[in-house]
DNA sequence: GTAATAAGTTAGAGTATTCTAACAAATTTG
DNA sequence: CAAATTTGTTAGAATACTCTAACTTATTAC
C-alpha cells in the first residue's frame, strides 16, 4: 500500500503529465518542493513498486497501474471536495488544503457513501472531472477564455488553478461556475479582456486571469 | 505539531493512564503493539517535546500539555465517529477504523463544522463523552452492569470496548445504547446475568459481556 | 561545434520510526 | 531474602524520506 508520500509524488507525476504521459524530473521535484536528489531517490523506489517507468536521463512516465493509482486519488481528492461543499456547507476556495490530507485516508466506504449522498457527481467544486471507481476519467473539451473573441458568449465551466487567492478573487467578482460571459472587447496592449455577466455590466480580466478560466462557448 | 505517531502515542498514555495518571512502559508498549525498545525510544522523544514526564524506571505521566493535546485527538475521535453515524449513516461498528485516520487530519474549520452539524454532541456513538474545544472531559459515574443486582432496571449508557466484534455481538442482540433492562438473575457459577429487554424476555450474558456494558441505574 | 547552462545523478549524511539481541533493574515468589 | 520472573534500558541496525555538495550528462547558445 502507498505511502501518503508516494501518493503525493503519483498525484504530481499525474498531474503535470504532457499530453504524451511524460513529467522531467526537475518539473516533478519543484512541483512537489522537494531537491532534485529527493524526486530522484523517490522515483527510483517508485520505479521498484512497479508505479513509474524510470529509465536514467529520460522524461518520467507512469505505469498503466500508476496511472490508476493516481486517477484513484484524485478521485477521492475531489468527492471530498464536492462533500465538504456542498454537504458541509464550506465555500470552493477553502477545500482543496482539507482536502490534501483525507484523500490519503484509506476507507472505500467512507468515499463510497459521499459519493452516495452527492449523487454521483463528475465534477469537483472546481469543474475538474471526477474519475470513476476504476480511475478512468471523462475528457472535457473546454477552451480558455483568454482564446475567445468580441462578440462570443460564453459560460464559465471549470478553472485551470484552484489556489485559495485566484478563488477569493473570483468570489470578489461574483464569478462562479455556470456564469454566462459576453466578451466585449480585447485591449491588444496587456490582452485583457472586457466581458459582461449578470451584474456586471463592464469588468476588466487580465491575461493572467481569462487564461486560467475555461469556458464553453455557447454563441 | 505532532506526528501522527506522535499523536497515536499520546492518545494511547492518555487512555491507558490510571487514576493516578501513570502508565508502565509494558502497556503502553502492548497498547500500541510495539517492541518495549520502541516505546521507550519514543517516550524520550516526547519528554523533549514537553508531552510526558519520564524518569528511568518510573512510570509514564503525561504533562499539562500532553493531556490537553490528547483530549483533542480524542475530541476529533469522537466527533468524527458521531459525523459518520449521525450525518453518513454508518453503523456504530463501522466508524472507529475511520476514525482512527480522521482524528490526525490538521483543519480546525472541518472538526468544528462537525461540531456544529451534529449540535455540539456531548457523547460518542459508544456513549463515550467528547471533550470539549478546550480539551477539557465531562466525567460521568457509570456502573458496569456487571456490578447490578437482580431486580434492578438500569438503562445502557456506554462501553468500555467498542471493539468491532463485540459491536456486532450487541447488533446480533438488539442491544443499543438507551435500551432499558431488567436484572432477572446472576448465575453464582460463570457470573453469568440473566436480563430482559423490550422484545427480549430473557437473555444470558456473560461476564465478559456484562463488564463490558455501563448502566445508569434507574430503580 | 565548442562553451555555457540546465538537468540529472551519486555520495554522504540526518531525522523519524521501527526492530532484535543483550543486559540491568525492579518486582514477585516460595 | 535469594531465586525466578517481569519490566525497562542500551546498543546496533534497518527503512523511509529528506537534504547539500560534488559531479556528469544533456541541451542551448553563440
Ligand atoms: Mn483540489
Ligand atoms: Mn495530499
Ligand atoms: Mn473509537
Ligand atoms: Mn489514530
Amino acid at each position: 500500500m502507498a505511502s501518503s508520500t508516494e501518493e503525493n509524488y503519483l498525484k504530481a507525476l499525474f498531474n503535470l503529465s504532457n499530453s504524451l504521459g511524460e513529467v522531467n524530473l526537475s518539473e516533478l521535484a519543484h512541483g512537489l518542493q522537494v531537491s532534485l536528489p529527493t524526486a530522484n531517490s523517490m522515483v527510483k523506489s517508485l520505479q521498484k513498486s512497479g508505479w513509474v517507468n524510470y529509465e536514467k536521463y529520460k522524461p518520467l512516465i507512469l505505469t498503466a497501474a500508476g496511472q490508476k493509482e493516481a486517477a484513484l486519488i484524485i478521485r477521492k481528492h475531489r468527492l471530498t471536495e464536492m462533500f465538504l461543499v456542498k454537504k458541509m456547507g464550506f465555500g470552493w476556495e477553502e477545500v482543496h488544503e482539507i482536502a490534501e490530507q483525507v484523500e490519503h485516508i484509506h476507507a472505500p466506504k467512507f468515499f463510497q457513501r459521499m459519493d452516495e449522498m452527492l449523487g454521483f457527481p463528475t465534477i469537483d467544486p472546481h469543474g475538474s472531472p471526477i474519475p470513476d471507481n476504476q480511475g478512468r476519467i471523462q475528457e472535457f473539451s473546454y477552451v480558455p477564455l483568454s482564446s475567445c473573441k468580441p462578440g462570443q458568449t460564453v459560460q464559465l465551466t471549470a478553472l485551470t488553478n484552484s489556489s485559495t487567492e485566484f478563488l477569493e478573487f473570483l468570489n470578489s467578482r461574483k464569478l462562479a461556475l455556470g456564469t454566462q460571459l459576453n466578451v466585449l472587447s480585447r485591449e491588444a496592449y496587456d490582452l485583457s479582456l472586457v466581458v459582461s455577466y449578470e451584474n456586471h455590466p463592464q469588468e476588466t480580466l487580465s491575461e493572467k486571469v481569462s487564461e486560467r478560466l475555461l469556458v464553453r462557448v455557447l454563441e
